[in-house]
DNA sequence: TCCATATTCAACCTTCAGGTTGACCAACGG
DNA sequence: CCGTTGGTCAACCTGAAGGTTGAATATGGA
């Protein structure tokens, strides 16, 4: 199940979520470590860590009792590259961004079927 | 009041709000024309114009009763930046943006499940 | 075997996002 | 003036997001 925009750019949208990204930026963390330091229950971030999988954003891989969670970049290198098509601030290939474009337009508010 | 990671992301979590950037990335548009290719209401569109520039992503001007809307890129840019923070990867890389292409192509309406 | 640890599940609550509709206001063209 | 067009506002509905709590399900260690 590859992740959307959608479920990725939502997943961002949320500070905890970006924190926790921001702490497994560092190294791999077990469910309880990234819990620590916020103020909230281990169920709310696991909820959390569901949603950054779901998107694609972690990787999390049990070993034991203990659950790991790794950063995986590559999502965000995806959603990173659809900005980049917005701004002049960087070089990009127009034409396959011309039809990505279409494509967009053809299904514009895309029921998520 | 400069908009957060936070609005930024989640104006860009919607789908009909994409579509719309894409739009105004091709030319200047009044709201009506905006909302013409979509199927909802002209409100609903103006909601989601309210939020886009809400997030900076867009600037809205009014002259006489048409209220223009422009696309305002810089706005993607603190957003991107943040992003690239995560990537030990180049700041943009057009195999990853043509990946993206094929899968984008390839399942467009994704069933998010 | 028994208890503690790690994590999720299920049910629930509250808030908010996204949509509708109909009334409303502003501006333009006779 | 007047009707039409462009756009917003306000009230409302539905569903989902984000949080809680408490029970449930491994797994590890003694």
């Amino acid at each position: 199940m590859r992740p959307s925009l959608d479920t990725v750019f939502a997943a961002l949208a949320d500070p905890t979520r970006r924190a926790i990204l921001s702490m497994l930026l560092e190294d791999d963390m077990a469910v309880t470590d990234v819990a620590d330091p916020f103020d909230m229950s281990l169920a709310a971030i696991s909820k959390h860590l569901g949603i950054l999988a779901a998107a694609g954003l972690i990787s999390q891989e049990k070993r034991g009792r203990v659950k790991w969670c790794k950063l995986e970049p590559d999502a965000l290198r995806e959603a990173s590259v659809w900005m980049q098509g917005f701004g002049q601030f960087e070089p990009v290939h127009l034409d396959a961004f011309e039809r990505f474009l279409a494509q967009e337009l053809d299904a514009p508010a895309d029921p998520a079927a």
